[in-house]
DNA sequence: TGTTTTGATTGATATTTGTCAATGAAGGGG
DNA sequence: CCCCTTCATTGACAAATATCAATCAAAACA
């Protein structure tokens, strides 16, 4: 289960999101006052879609997936979020609802701080207020580019996208354990587990990548990415 | 060809997008001063893609659609936009890069603000700020829903979508006549145009809409809806 | 008015993708 | 150490979907 966690004070605190460099010491020790830490197992749930949104969550450490229950009970993985990213999501500073659910792939630590505290440094910090727009703004573009790939790449396009995304943005290396699932890997792509199997096997074969188990090497990032392009 | 407009003043303008109505009199002044009003003709390029974002567009009269050229020279419409619609998108306040094309589907006219008035009434009116941040994140909303539905269901619930979103959304009544092609009904909907043209034929066959050209009559939106929820 | 162009439609076919079922492999608990 | 569960894998097959080609209708054009 989750359990409470030690907490040091955000003045100091090394799991800084660099966002919150640009609060002012008042500002952050305001936050301090109004937030707590958590730490996860690998599987636990950390948001459920559909509720409250009471705390905006900071992972200190650790992987998790962003999803949704979609149709015919399958899940659709918007993106994988590790340190030091922010949770908020579309109800923040609206109807204050979750629109997707949160897991923790590994052991996570996570910072949350409540809703309210968040929204008072964004009126009262204009610099604070634009990064947040920004970010908000950047998380529009990833779902865009995810549309159209999405919808309109076949599935080995879209499996070398998530190989790619996996080595390029997440473990930021061409050779990695991966914490995702063959399942999670569907549900980042949009296809069936099988599929996903069936593809990563030929780029294995045909020697993009190397793959034992979980362990991925991407071996010729040239010809995936080759592959993402021509659909 | 695109061609200027007489324009009113900002304060008296009634195509104005009620957001505007959080400024004051002075902001309002103050955009005045930096905007212009263009008409276009239907099939006109309004924004294209990759280019700078020197402005922000408000649809002022006519039906838009918003979209990206994607793979295989194929086209994705993320949504259709009406009056009193704005346009920025994801590059506003970050890069100043557009990121998608907006084409005039009918005779539209519509304002443009530089970007930098906007930015300046964001930073001065928080009231406006926080209405942009929930505009913002009621767009990617949409974007995560468009994800899930897109990739999830089938095409069956993809044009049932597509037409309900036209009768709901854009058009507001259960008889219209579509500004949209067969084509852009299958870009909005993620298929080919043959594909469209054969489910909207079944729908008419059931009688779960009329349809002679343009001119489409929802007779039973219920079913629609239970076709889009089946997938 | 004939001609051209564009978009809509249809049928036949090939391709892509999912589903189902069976099997294997790995890890956890008693 | 064995059972049980979960995840990964594979093959066969069915369903969904795109593509291609042909036709048709309406609009534009000269």
């Amino acid at each position: 289960m989750a359990q409470f966690v030690n907490t040091t004070f955000c003045s100091n605190c090394n799991h800084q999101s660099s966002m919150f460099k640009l609060l002012t010491k008042d500002e952050l020790e305001g936050l301090n006052k109004r937030r707590h830490e958590v730490r996860f197992n690998p599987g636990e749930m950390i948001f459920k879609e559909g509720g409250a949104l009471t705390h905006i969550g900071c992972i200190t450490s650790g992987i998790v997936k962003v999803y949704t229950e979609g149709f015919n009970n399958r899940n659709f993985i918007f993106y994988l979020l590790k340190p030091t990213s922010l949770i908020g999501g579309p109800g923040f500073m609206d109807n204050n609802r979750l629109y997707y659910s949160v897991a923790a792939l590994t052991n996570v630590t996570a910072c949350f701080i409540e809703v309210d505290a968040m929204a008072d440094v964004i009126k009262s910090n204009n610099r604070f207020a634009t990064e947040m727009f920004k970010m908000i703004n950047r998380k529009a573009s990833i779902y865009m580019d995810k549309l159209v790939s999405l919808t309109q790449k076949q599935m080995h396009g879209r499996i070398a996208d998530t190989l790619l995304y996996l080595s390029d943005i997440v473990y930021e290396s061409n050779k990695f354990t991966a914490d995702v699932s063959r399942q999670d890997i569907a549900d980042l792509s949009a296809m069936s587990k099988e599929s996903s199997i069936r593809i990563i096997k030929e780029f294995k074969d045909a020697d993009y990548i190397s793959c034992d188990g979980n362990d991925f090497i991407i071996k010729d990032a040239e010809a995936l990415k080759k592959v993402s392009q021509t659909g």
